[in-house]
DNA sequence: GCAAATTAATGATTTATTCAAG
DNA sequence: CTTGAATAAATCATTAATTTGC
């Protein structure tokens, strides 16, 4: 084994740089198509697929969330804040600007500010900053793809069987052979853009407590559930 | 727009009824090639795609879970254990068989037991009981599928923008172009097995707290949690 | 008997948690 | 310890049941 055929994805610096600057620049959670453009551009700097750049803003997203939550929390407990509350990533105050307040309509994604970064000249110029994947669902296509979108992440199964696992599953939209909903349209099924909202998309403190509020995190051990309150 | 062209999959009842009994038979996490063959033969009773089956089997087993901690615990609260505890779907007592201890190692999946179902003649037959989905990891691909598997769940953006977004960015994996680990073997990537043990998958009953224990559940409040409240 | 209003189920997404490689 | 990868839990949102008023 000539090169030390690593399990998983290690960024380069290169790649980490313009993920981040992404980041910054507001990009949580592209979908599948900007995946793939980001994923095309990184590959220029080494070996990369559309589930690293997936995972990358899933786990980066979350990790920066449970980041603030702890520090909050520690300065919440212990009377004394550290000197930057919440710094983002590499950033100035970018505080506001990284996440937005997500309450934008999903339709008006489509058309959002293009974002011109010096370092990612023309790259990121191409790439809307979509906030939530839902929202290209207005721009409807035409063909099945509207239907089964294009993929995603999580799950990932290592599918193989030795059969034939060639084509995806997360395309594949089949239509009935015999009865039930005849849904004859072949084209069909327009995915009536039935705008979904921002789903909410907790900004970075959800008010709804919803147990996804600030559980324990800043409770040294995780072994107590936060169990001082309520709980 | 002829036939609703409604947002969702509704499953017909035949669909039902063969998800349920490949649940029974342990069915519970099938990966992207075994969704692909579901979806395939489910496709005869009506409109299906991948994700909707990938999604059935996610949300059928957590909320068999669920159910079983919810009841589980008001026998505990109130003393009074229900007649029937986990009555499933159509089936006999497979309280016992519905959830399987999870403990099995996942090389263990591929030769596993093929089931013969009375309904499902032929059909299930042909489709191994894979527990977790990285079992097919041990069976290995030759080529990049293996490296990025099939495709997954989760995640469904809805990815269209009028770009094309017609490749599948989940299979994606790109090679680079000029350095940083030179991943040359185009059938490259063994994938090293490494199969993954199931997680600890907290079978039901989690031992470890960890905040994922049985949080609420059963505590009567937050009652309905559809539109009376919160929203 | 029907149709609007409510409630219960459940399909679809997002977030949290966990494991393990480096 | 950091972080990529993966799964489970929580949540949202839509559809089907069910109820209620006429």
């Amino acid at each position: 084994m000539p090169q030390t055929p690593s399990t998983r994805w290690c960024p380069t610096p290169e790649q980490l740089m313009i993920l981040e600057e992404m980041y910054r620049s507001g990009v949580r959670t592209p979908n599948a198509a900007e995946i793939q453009q980001i994923t095309a551009h990184l590959a220029y700097y080494g070996r990369i697929e559309g589930k690293n750049v997936f995972y990358w803003f899933q786990n980066h997203k979350a990790r920066e969330r449970q980041r603030l939550r702890r520090r909050l929390c520690a300065r919440h407990h212990q009377q004394q804040p550290p000197p930057i509350p919440p710094p983002p990533a590499a950033g100035s105050s970018a505080a506001a600007a990284t996440l937005h307040p997500a309450v934008m309509h999903p339709a008006s994604y489509a058309a959002t500010s293009f974002i011109h970064h010096p370092h990612l000249g023309g790259y990121l110029g191409t790439l809307p900053v979509v906030q939530h994947p839902a929202a290209a669902a207005a721009a409807g296509g035409g063909n099945k793809m509207a239907t089964a979108p294009a993929g995603g992440a999580a799950f990932y199964s290592s599918g193989n069987n030795n059969s034939s696992s060639q084509e995806d599953w997360t395309t594949m939209s089949m239509e009935p052979n015999c009865s039930a909903s005849p849904g004859s349209s072949d084209d069909g099924f327009p995915l009536p853009p039935c705008c979904r909202r921002p789903l909410k998309t907790l900004d970075l403190f959800p008010t709804k407590s919803s147990t996804g509020g600030l559980r324990d995190e800043c409770s040294s051990s995780k072994s107590s559930s936060c169990s001082t309150s309520t709980n």
